[in-house]
DNA sequence: TGATTGTATCGCTGATTGGCAATATAGTGA
DNA sequence: TCACTATATTGCCAATCAGCGATACAATCA
């Protein structure tokens, strides 16, 4: 891949700072299993509505999902499946990481 | 994949953090090339060394980074090339988003 | 030893932002 | 119209952090 200019990689650094929020990856990690509404969502994840809604503004802006009205209520989807891509290369990385610590200091059980 | 707990989701957004930072990434993006020394990307990135240092502490504390002296420097390299696909899959995604909102400005000349 | 170069750390400041309570807005039904 | 529910927004506070200058630490050489 080409060399990135500092614009792209401005871009690049805000789309990974909206997954780098717990509550953010919840809400995504909740709405991998279902479409949901956002009451839905704060119940599920014990959040307060207001900070619900303020995140998945975000992740709406970042284009990482749907939103539509139904009735009263208003229903998120995922947009972007790839993003669990990138959750899957990251979590294999932090369990690769936590298996050597572990090896390392127990003595290499090994797997 | 199963879903995550709270710890996890804590570890994995902690981790996109450290991505989600244009000097950080323009670090990586040049250790990728090569590895450096300290003062070498602190030329080629035209920032202050101070910051360069910290910069590279931070990556290196997250386990993307290898560190060995060399005399009086230190150079720096990457230890996981893994995190490149993350930056490829979210170039894609900026990407497409770019091409859909071009042609959506200017009546689809479509790819 | 002291001088020089390369790197890391410290203290600070300004900017960003997650979370909150309160409030505004939107849709539904009476 | 009014009451009710669902969602979004606003103003605020505390915490985080990139970047900076100054300085400490480390390695080399004279």
């Amino acid at each position: 891949m080409a060399a990135l200019k500092p614009d792209q990689l401005d871009a690049v650094a805000r789309f990974f700072r909206v997954l780098a929020e717990p509550t953010r990856l919840a809400i995504l990690q909740e709405l991998r299993r279902n479409p949901r509404t956002v009451n839905e969502l704060v119940e599920s994840l014990g959040a307060k509505q207001a900070n619900v809604s303020k995140q998945l503004g975000i992740l709406f802006d970042a284009g990482l999902l749907d939103r539509k009205r139904s009735g009263n209520s208003v229903v998120y989807s995922i947009r972007e499946p790839a993003i669990f891509e990138l959750c899957e290369i990251v979590c294999g990385k932090l369990k690769r990481d936590a298996e050597k610590r572990y090896a390392a200091f127990a003595g290499k059980p090994r797997r």
